[in-house]
DNA sequence: CTAGGGATTGTCT
DNA sequence: GACAATCCCTAGG
């Protein structure tokens, strides 16, 4: 995948602009969140639980947990048993896959939840290595112009300026101030 | 044991 | 703009 040794906060905006490939679908990261060790959002900072265990484990593996009881939300897990929300991407490969999963062609991959559905990630791949498939990462070609702020739908923490976007992205789940 | 809430989204008004 | 859907963890009795 990529060679890499920081924690989720330097994580997150390395991802923005690599492209990321479940079973040949998928597209460009242009949203992300970071969420640290001792960062009151994360759902590491209770400890471990059989729900976060992900976190606890190897980095560069995958955190995919259940939101509201009925979306999947898919992480990168860091190497500070942090890990890195990925919120977006601009959908290249696979579009009529994505479009029969989601039973749409409105916002394939535009928000945490909607991305899952579309590459057909669920609970099953929580904990697996993503230096393998069907996880398949291409790096990024340039430096993306990236902008951040504060991170999306938390009551913790909340001016922690952690979320990443690729700037002026018509795929992001929400603008930047 | 029960009650409450959350890193969300689709649908209806 | 409001609300339902509905799993897993946390807090408290």
């Amino acid at each position: 995948m990529i060679e890499f040794d920081g924690d989720a906060l330097a994580l997150a905006p390395r991802l923005i602009g690599m492209t990321l490939l479940v079973d040949g679908v998928g597209g460009l990261i242009v949203e992300t969140e970071a969420y640290l060790r001792g960062d009151p959002a994360s759902h590491s900072f209770p400890g471990p639980t059989p729900r976060n265990a992900a976190m606890f484990g190897p980095p560069f593996h995958a955190y995919v947990y259940r939101s509201y009881g009925l979306h999947w939300c898919f992480n990168v897990v860091a190497q500070d048993q942090g890990a890195v929300l990925i919120r977006a991407l601009a959908p290249l490969a696979g579009l009529e896959r994505m479009a029969a999963r989601r039973g749409g062609t409105t916002g394939l991959c535009t928000g945490p939840g909607r991305l899952t559905q579309a590459l057909a990630i669920t609970g099953a791949l929580d904990g697996a290595p993503l230096d393998r498939p069907p996880f398949d990462w291409r790096e990024r070609e340039g430096t993306p112009d990236i902008v951040n702020g504060p991170r999306i739908g938390i009551t913790k923490a909340m001016d922690e300026p952690w979320r990443f976007g690729l700037r002026g992205s018509p795929f992001l789940s929400r603008r930047f101030a």
